[in-house]
RNA sequence: GCGCCCGUAGCUCAGCGGAUAGAGCAAUUGACUACGGAUCAAUAGGCCGGGGGUUCAAAUCCCUCCGGGCGCACCA
């Protein structure tokens, strides 16, 4: 039995004692599977399952908890599968399934592979994901690396629950980061010091070497304006080509990568602008075209076009904006880094201004920092002197699994300190050693079982009655609901913490239960059985670290 | 000054308003002539930053203070 099928029995047999309750109280609303409050206690003395929805509900119904619950209990023991049914504490109802109704999961997973865990909470609907956007003056920073990963794993949960994702990077070829880019490559043909606020190190002066290499011919007949410019437009198009090397060597491939520049050249941005003068959003002051993003709670208005013409940064983003949207996106999200939480507010402003709705149409997840750590020590990273770690680094010292596992396996909300000399030389200190070596157990387990004539041709679910395989189950079957979770929150993290303690029960389970038989034992049953589990388990670790963008090896 | 995030075991971090607050690493002690010891079992380690409040129930929600990070442009 999933949850899903116990939720809904248990769902009809509260709906079946209210009706007998309210025609001495008060009617309730319409009650939904949340309200039952299903949980998984976390001691098992308290059963399979536990609901507290007689806490919840007494009072509306005009009666004490215990009492309350008492009642759904009886009601809940009618319930096939169902074996024993406990109030305990002030009104909790602890459910114990019989192992026959528990241990069918197993069946239904292997039965359903790779489609257990998906589910349909954004089915047929639009997302845009936008996530690292790095600028092309220089590799990918550890920011966005984190974001590299995390990104990436949320368009993976939210296609899981249905949704037709679309990963994009918005690429910022336009405006003054560039020609400081430009300006720091053409210093490095010249031999000069990188400028003031330019970039410098290693791989500016390795891009210069490329363009020349290209162009020596031509680079000797420019002036120095002109040299400017064939670095910039070489030297980003080089950068360019290696970011997205990068991703693709981290796993990370996007649908779409959308360059700021084609807004300025293509009417986007006029057009983004002539829609909110139609909305009457828009005033002229001070020389300067404002959008009055106060009307929509932002602390201050902002230029769109200053008084020197020229388009400020929020004007291809109003354009970008309002491209998605006529691009037929639903949900749109972009994920920052802390440093730009202040940027919120008014793009969420311009999100109303549009007549959109702010956290639906358009959602901003802020990551916070990531700190690298040497031996403890913080990193100092300086963009002019050219000391940054880049995702190559990362992942040279600790491997693409380690480190897109480390980075999604917190919080985003949480800074992170990563210590790239612990990651790197003891592989325990990453937990997706564990979990992957549980999944190669698992294969293992398979090719010995088929080697001792073990096979899944008998399934008896109520053979697996040892308290580590009703553990095991009671895991497995909550798969669907942290990937459900996870997509509502935005929560990766959720997914690698839930492999974790996947990986924990299967390993206590491989102690306790054997699959092939022992010495000259007969093969039973159970070992089949049990092969139906090990199997399964090896199905729920494979689909969770896939919407990690992790591998499941075979063996390690 | 204002805004966002954080403060939980020695360290790095989980914890959807619920029962005795967890994991990994580090420490101590056990378990392979049994499906892989990258494992398991056990011990030790916590005024959940402080103080109020809401609730039958608060690490979780609200207020306040302290501490840390990051922001508050006609820069991008």
């Amino acid at each position: 039995m999933t949850p899903a099928e116990l939720s809904a029995f248990l769902l009809a047999a509260v709906g079946r004692v209210i009706a007998r309750l309210e025609a001495q109280a008060e009617p309730l609303a319409e009650l939904t599977v949340v309200d039952l409050a299903l949980d998984r206690p976390k001691n098992r003395d308290h059963g399979d399952w536990a609901s507290n929805i007689a806490l919840k509900l007494a009072k509306k119904l005009g009666t004490n908890p215990r009492e309350l619950a008492a009642v759904f209990a009886e009601e809940f023991s009618l319930i096939e599968g169902v074996a024993s049914v406990d109030v305990a504490g002030p009104g909790f109802i602890n459910l114990t399934l019989d192992a026959a109704a528990a241990g069918a999961l197993a069946k239904t997973i292997v039965e359903l592979g790779a489609e257990y865990g998906r589910g349909d909470l954004y089915a047929g609907v639009t997302i845009n994901l936008e996530f690292v956007s790095a600028n092309p003056t220089g590799p990918i920073h550890i920011g966005g690396v984190r974001w590299a990963a995390v990104g990436d794993s949320l368009a993976r949960i939210f296609t899981a629950e249905g949704g037709i994702v679309t990963r994009e990077y918005y690429f910022n070829d336009h405006g003054a980061q560039i020609d400081k880019f430009a300006r720091s490559l053409l210093a490095s043909f010249h031999g000069e010091p990188a400028p003031e606020d330019g970039y410098g190190g290693q791989y500016i002066s390795d891009i210069a070497d490329r363009v020349v290499d290209e162009h020596a011919g031509d680079l000797a007949l420019l002036n120095r304006d002109d040299a400017q410019e064939l670095f910039r437009a070489r030297g980003v198009d080089l950068m360019f080509t290696d970011i997205k090397a990068s991703l693709h060597d981290f796993g990370v491939d996007f649908d779409v990568y959308f360059h700021e520049n084609s807004l300025h050249e293509s009417n986007a941005v006029a057009h983004a602008i002539a829609r909110l003068r139609e909305l009457g959003h828009m005033y002229e002051a001070e020389g300067a075209t404002w959008l009055r993003t106060t009307d929509f709670g932002d602390d201050r208005d902002r230029v769109v076009i200053k008084s020197d013409g020229e388009a400020a940064y929020i004007a291809a983003d109003l354009a970008y904006y309002l491209n998605k949207r006529e691009r037929g996106f639903e949900r749109n999200l972009i994920m920052l880094g802390a440093d730009h939480h202040g940027y919120v507010a008014r793009l969420m402003a311009m999100v109303s201004a549009f007549g959109d709705t702010p956290r639906y149409h358009l959602e901003i997840l802020i990551g916070q920092m990531v700190n690298l750590l040497r031996d403890g020590q913080p990193m100092r990273m300086s963009k002019r002197a050219g000391t940054v770690v880049t995702m190559e680094d990362l992942v040279d010292a600790v491997g693409v699994d380690a480190a897109r596992y480390a980075l999604v396996r917190s919080s985003s909300d949480s800074q992170l300190d990563v210590d790239l000399d612990q990651l790197g030389k003891r592989t325990n200190d990453n937990p997706v050693f564990y979990v992957q070596y549980a999944h190669a157990r698992t294969r293992s387990v398979a090719i010995n079982a088929a080697a001792s004539g073990v096979d899944r041709s008998v399934f008896d679910a109520s053979l697996l009655t040892h308290d580590s395989e009703s553990v095991l189950l009671g895991v497995l079957a909550e798969l669907p609901r942290v990937v459900r979770q996870a997509a509502e929150l935005r929560e990766p993290h959720r997914i690698a913490r839930y492999c974790e303690e996947l990986a924990g029960a299967y390993h206590r389970w491989y102690d306790n239960c054997r699959v092939t038989p022992l010495g000259d034992e007969e093969v039973s049953d159970l070992h089949r059985t049990r092969l139906w589990l090990n199997d399964a388990t090896g199905t729920v670790l494979r689909n969770g670290l896939g919407l990690l963008g992790v591998s499941a090896p075979d063996r390690m």
